[in-house]
DNA sequence: GATATACTAGACTCGAAAGTCCAGAATATC
DNA sequence: GATATTCTGGACTTTCGAGTCTAGTATATC
């Protein structure tokens, strides 16, 4: 290897402000002179740094979902159902109605009927690993006889669904006012409830 | 009124031709020549009938929100919980899994961001109407006391998001084949069952 | 210190699409 | 049948952005 390294640094700079376009104009609204003026770097130096714009929008995903992924070493495992599931869902839906999470599925969902590795990409780094975790505590909670769960991989889902459902397409559609009677906060801890309630021993 | 009327005619044509551009193209992608030419029509009478491309966007959700509501005519309120759910959520997940609805609900996360009408309409004219509905049953089974729903707009809500979101955000993913070990059919079943078990009287 | 490569700044090409304009043909109302 | 308005087809303007190119400068490795 011969003369001058690419710059890590300048790639991570390019990253960056590659994100903050995407989730906030979306793929088609972003720019790459938009991106080079905000990330203090050349237009060339992007290109020659990425493939081109959709190259570097699959990149940015990759890395925005690294980021968001709840942090595994901060569950207990060993808690009582209702303490895990509770704070669970409550640290889930504080992550994931974020703006950046909320846009970040917005772009997802917008640009992976043209370019299908975003789907994966997402999913593998998103949703499937918290499902793991939840599915885990459940398998665990199962043998110690805290509760039934006859298919923790399934009922995993069906709590993670339930509890994001309404806060994030809430979220999603951007409405001018909360539609709804009930709060966000009585919503989640009904949705534990309900949950608990139909796998209780 | 004086001189030759607008056609409502070819009004519809280029709703028509406009839904199913954004539908399967997206926004920013979908160009009015495009549309003029799939409609069969001048574009110039595009700018007649409508502001520009973004009155004509709103317009296409609206109409396209009226097409795709689950038919309240066909539903039975007076079935028993086990029979009016399972087939309530069947026929739910059918309409929602298509292709028209998805991408949908794809192009109104994509935009709703950038026009708050969009979200507003979107979520009036389809997941207020059939939340209604649900909530609409659960009131009366808990009259019936067929079930224990002590908040039946709430308990609605949970039984719609935890029914549609695996297979809905499955599809939008697109992902190139099905991440779980059980089916979607049994997730939807045992989701069902899930919502009896805990409002069991 | 020679050299290969990265980076910069900006000009440039090329295509695409929003929206406008126009002249002529069609078709409603009065 | 006069008239106002729509519709057509296409040319036109303008803007914007992806991607390329170039000439010069900086900075790694050998």
């Amino acid at each position: 290897m011969r003369g001058r390294p690419k710059s890590d640094q300048k790639r991570r700079q390019i990253l960056g402000a590659a994100v903050e376009h995407f989730l906030t104009e979306g793929y088609g609204a972003t720019s790459l002179d938009a991106v080079a003026k905000t990330a203090g770097v050349s237009k060339q130096t992007i290109y020659s740094h990425f493939e081109g714009k959709s190259a570097l929008l699959e990149e940015c995903i990759q890395d925005r979902c690294r980021e968001s992924i709840l942090a595994d070493e901060a569950l207990d495992f060993n808690e009582p159902p209702e303490l895990f599931l509770h704070s669970f869902a409550a640290r889930f839906i504080d992550t994931l109605c974020d703006s950046d999470p909320i846009n970040l599925w917005r772009l997802c969902a917008a640009e992976c009927e043209r370019n299908r590795e975003i789907g994966e990409v997402y999913f593998n780094s998103g949703p499937r690993v918290v499902m793991d975790a939840v599915a885990h505590y459940l398998t665990l909670a199962n043998e110690r006889g805290d509760l039934v769960v006859p298919d923790p991989t399934l009922a995993a889902a069906q709590f993670l669904f339930i509890v994001k459902g309404l806060p994030v397409d809430t979220q999603i559609l951007n409405l001018k006012r909360w539609p709804y009677r009930f709060s966000a906060q009585e919503y989640t801890e009904a949705s534990v409830k309900l949950f608990l309630n139909a796998h209780r021993v």
